[in-house]
DNA sequence: ACCCAGGGTCATA
DNA sequence: TATGACCATGGG
């Protein structure tokens, strides 16, 4: 199929905002707490996620410090219903660490994004989605999240090549819809919100939005 | 009962 | 470099 008949990624967008409508994102209240979210919802549940925030925020820990002080036993205790709660309650010790380390939120705010991202994947529990989750909607860099669903998704329409990496994958998007972080944060909001409603893990959706979509596209320039 | 979720690390081949 | 095991809760 040639790149012309192809639905651009511009396009799928519009398609998924047409058909899902705004989605809001990042819930949070303040920068950090998107920071804690982006680390307790690795393979979670959002609403699992949410649980262990409450219960962060009723004992007033959602803080560097103040998870720092804790014992560990108590800070995994208090993040169980996000699962993985011994290993979470790890890596936001050592998230926290760093960020105090660091000198806060205003010096880490000052750095160029690539700096930034790459001391944010030196930090052990971060990863490559983590990370960019973190600069896109807690630090509002340019940088687009590529997650399972948008493997699954735009692959499985052809829209980009299957068997590429993580950064591959990424650079391809912001490369192609041009740097712009509304519509990087409005995007990945949409393909998540598409992907739990609509794909789910079935192998085929040839009824959704970006399917008809894609064959209309083929048909006009066809 | 089974499958999956807004992943990442580590050991092994 | 590329799989596989492991982590663990809660909702469908």
């Amino acid at each position: 199929m040639s790149r012309s008949r192809r639905l651009t990624l511009r396009k799928a967008y519009e398609q998924l905002l047409a058909a899902h409508g705004p989605r809001d994102w990042w819930p949070g209240d303040s920068p950090f707490e998107i920071m804690v979210g982006a680390i307790l919802t690795q393979n979670t549940a959002w609403t699992n996620v949410e649980k262990a925030i409450a219960a962060l925020k009723a004992r007033n820990r959602l803080a560097p410090q103040a998870i720092l002080a804790a014992r560990r036993d108590h800070l995994a205790h208090w993040i169980r219903p996000s699962g993985y709660f011994n290993i979470k309650a790890e890596r936001l010790r050592q998230f926290c660490r760093w960020y105090l380390d660091q000198g806060g939120w205003d010096v880490l705010c000052a750095r160029d994004t690539e700096r930034l991202r790459q001391e944010l994947l030196a930090v052990k529990g971060i990863g490559p989605e983590t990370a960019d989750d973190m600069l896109l909607y807690a630090f509002e860099r340019p940088v687009f999240v590529i997650d399972a669903y948008t493997r699954r998704i735009f692959s499985r329409l052809g829209l980009v090549e299957d068997g590429l990496g993580y950064e591959e994958l990424r650079t391809r998007f912001e490369q192609e819809l041009g740097s712009n972080v509304a519509l990087f944060n409005e995007y990945h909001a949409l393909i998540v919100q598409h992907g739990k409603d609509v794909c789910r893990m079935r192998p085929r959706c040839s009824e959704c939005v970006l399917a008809r979509a894609c064959a209309w596209q083929a048909q006009q320039s066809g």
